[in-house]
DNA sequence: CGGATTTCCTGACTTAAGTCAGAAATATGC
DNA sequence: GCATATTTCTGACTTAAGTCAGGAAATCCG
C-alpha cells in the first residue's frame, strides 16, 4: 500500500467534507433543525412508512416520532395508518409540505449547479464523481426489474446504442437491428433488469422471450464508471434467474467482437459458442447456455 | 444545465456523505466526543496557536477554550503563552497526546486503506478522487516558496521528469539537461514555488538565478488532475513576482513543442520567442519576457 | 379467544454543541 | 502613563440530538 495513496484519499475526504458541510448549512437556512429537514426530505423522496424512514436515517424510534409530531404541527406532514396493517403508519406531505420539500430540492440543485459552474472542466469532473460515487456506493447497487420503456431503462438503452455506435466500425442503427418489442422483455414472456446506484441507472440487461423454452439475452450494458465491479456478471445472473423462473431452459445471445469484455464474460460463465441463428447485420458471435 | 448533471452530483454527495459519516463514527470509538477529537487532531497536524485552531475548525472562542481544558485534564495537551505575545496561547501535545493522535491517524489511514482495498480499480479511483478533490478545494490551493530539495518539491519534480519522459519523442534524462543547482533556485539567487491543495503538492515552478539581472524559469509543472484550473498561470505570476522582488529585470525560458499547452500559455502572457540561448538537447523553443 | 409480538408513541432523561456577556491579562498607540 | 484594543477564559445559558423504559393499539398464531 503506497503511503501516498492514503494521503490522497484523506485529502479527498477533507475536500468533500467541506462541500457536504456547506450543503448542510444551507439546509439550515430554512429555520428548521437538520434532523427535521432530513425527515421531510426522506418523505418527499417517497419514503412514506415510518419504519423505512427510521432505517434510512438511522434514527431512534422515539426521536423520529417526535420529529414527525413537529412536522405535523408545522402543517407539513400528515400521518395515517398503513392500509394493510394499522400498527404501522405512513407519512405523507401536505400541500405546504410539498412546497417546503420543493424549496429544499431547489437549494440542493442550486448548490450542485454552482459547483459545476465554478469548475471549468465540468464534464471530466462529473465523470470522476460518477466513478467515485459508484465505487463508494458499491454495496448499495440494486438490480431491479422494470418496464423496458421506463425512464431508467431508456437512459441505459440510449447510452448503450451510443456506445455501440462508437465502438462498431460500421456504426450502429437501432432500426436495422432486431429491436425487441417491449412486451417481449416483460412478464410473462421476458424481463428487463436495471442496476441502480442511489437511484441512478448504471446498467441493464434484457431477457427477450416468445413464450417458448428458448429465449434471448439482449442489451447487456454497464456504464463506464461502473465497469470492473462485476456488475455485468451480476446482471447476467439475475437475468438467468428470471429465465429459470419463467420456465425457460435455453438462452441464446449474439454479440460483436468489437466488445471483447463481453465475449470474455460469456466464455467464463458457461456460455458456448454456436452457429449464427439470425440475420441481424451487427453480431458476429453467437452463444448458447442451457439452464 | 443538463438536469442529469444535478442528479449525478447529488448521488455523489450521498455516496460521499455515507463514507465521511463512517469515518466520524470510527473516531468516536476512542471514547471522546468528535469536537475534542477534532481539536486534538488539529494540534497534531501542527496547528498550535489557539486562534488558528479556532479559524480552522470554525469554533466559538468559549467552546474551544473548554475543549482545550478538557484535553488538558486528560493529560493530552499543554498550553503555553506565545513567546512573542503573551495574550495568545499555543497548544502542544504531551507524550500521551502524541500517542492518542497517532491512534487517530491510524484509524484514518485504516479507513482509507480499506476503501482502496475493497475497490478493484484502485488506481483509476484515486485519479478520480484527485480530480474531485482539486476541483472542490480550488479556493484552498496555496502557492508556497520552498527548498527545491523538500519532499513536496521532489514529489513534483519526479512527476515532471516522468511526464517529460513520456511526452518527448526522445525520452528524457535529467542528467543530460542542465539541472540547476538547488542553490540557484533559492533566495537570494532564485526561488522555488510549490502549489499545495490541502497539503498535497500539485504543481511547481523554479526561478533559477545567478545573481544577475537575467534569470530563467525552469520546471513548470501542474499535476494532470489539476489542469484547466489556471494554476500554471498562477504559478508563473508568483514566479515573476518573486523575480521582481529579487531585482531581476529579464526572464528567459526554454521549452519543447511536445508541450503545446505551455507554448500557448507563454504566448498569451507576454513572452516573446527568441533565438536559442543554450545548448541543452531537449528544448526547441526559447522565450524571453521583460519585467 | 387470548397470550405473544410488532409498531409506534410518550415521558424522563443525558450528552454534545453552540451562544453570549463579561472578566482578566496583555499589547498598542498617543 | 493611560485609554483602547486584542486574546483567551469562565459562567450561565439554549438548542439539537440521542437514549431508554414502558405503554397503547393492532396483529399473529395456536
Amino acid at each position: 500500500m503506497p503511503i501516498d495513496a492514503l494521503r490522497r484519499i484523506r485529502r479527498f475526504n477533507r475536500a468533500v467534507t467541506a462541500e457536504v458541510g456547506a450543503l448542510d448549512t444551507s439546509f439550515l437556512g430554512r429555520g428548521r433543525p437538520l434532523g427535521a429537514a432530513r425527515v421531510l426530505n426522506a418523505i418527499g423522496h417517497g419514503r412514506g412508512e415510518v419504519g423505512s424512514i427510521r432505517d434510512y436515517l438511522g434514527l431512534d424510534s422515539g426521536l423520529l416520532s417526535r420529529l414527525l409530531r413537529g412536522l405535523e404541527e408545522e402543517g407539513l406532514v400528515v400521518t395515517l395508518p398503513h392500509p394493510a396493517d394499522a400498527r404501522r403508519r405512513v407519512a405523507a406531505l401536505t400541500e405546504a409540505g410539498r412546497q417546503e420539500f420543493a424549496a429544499y430540492e431547489a437549494l440542493s440543485n442550486d448548490r450542485a449547479a454552482a459547483l459545476l459552474a465554478r469548475c471549468p472542466k465540468g464534464d471530466e469532473l462529473l465523470r470522476a464523481m460518477d466513478l467515485v460515487a459508484t465505487a463508494l456506493g458499491r454495496e448499495r447497487i440494486t438490480v431491479e426489474e422494470t418496464d423496458p420503456r421506463s425512464e431508467a431503462a431508456l437512459h441505459c438503452l440510449t447510452a448503450y446504442y451510443a456506445e455501440l455506435g462508437r465502438r462498431l466500425a460500421t456504426g450502429f442503427d437501432v432500426s436495422l437491428s432486431r429491436d425487441p418489442e417491449a412486451a417481449d422483455m416483460m412478464r410473462p414472456r421476458g424481463a428487463f433488469l436495471v442496476a441502480l446506484s442511489d437511484g441512478l441507472p448504471i446498467g441493464c440487461v434484457g431477457l427477450k422471450g416468445k413464450g417458448l423454452e428458448v429465449a434471448e439475452i439482449k442489451r447487456l450494458w454497464v456504464c463506464p464508471s461502473a465497469r470492473g465491479l462485476g456488475l455485468a456478471r451480476r446482471l447476467m445472473e439475475r437475468a438467468e434467474a428470471a429465465a429459470r423462473d419463467l420456465g425457460i431452459t435455453t438462452l441464446r445471445l449474439d454479440t460483436n467482437s468489437a466488445l471483447p469484455e463481453a465475449l470474455h464474460l460469456y466464455r467464463r460463465t458457461g456460455w458456448v459458442e454456436i452457429a449464427r441463428f439470425n440475420d441481424d447485420p451487427y453480431p458476429d458471435h453467437f452463444f448458447e447456455k442451457r439452464l
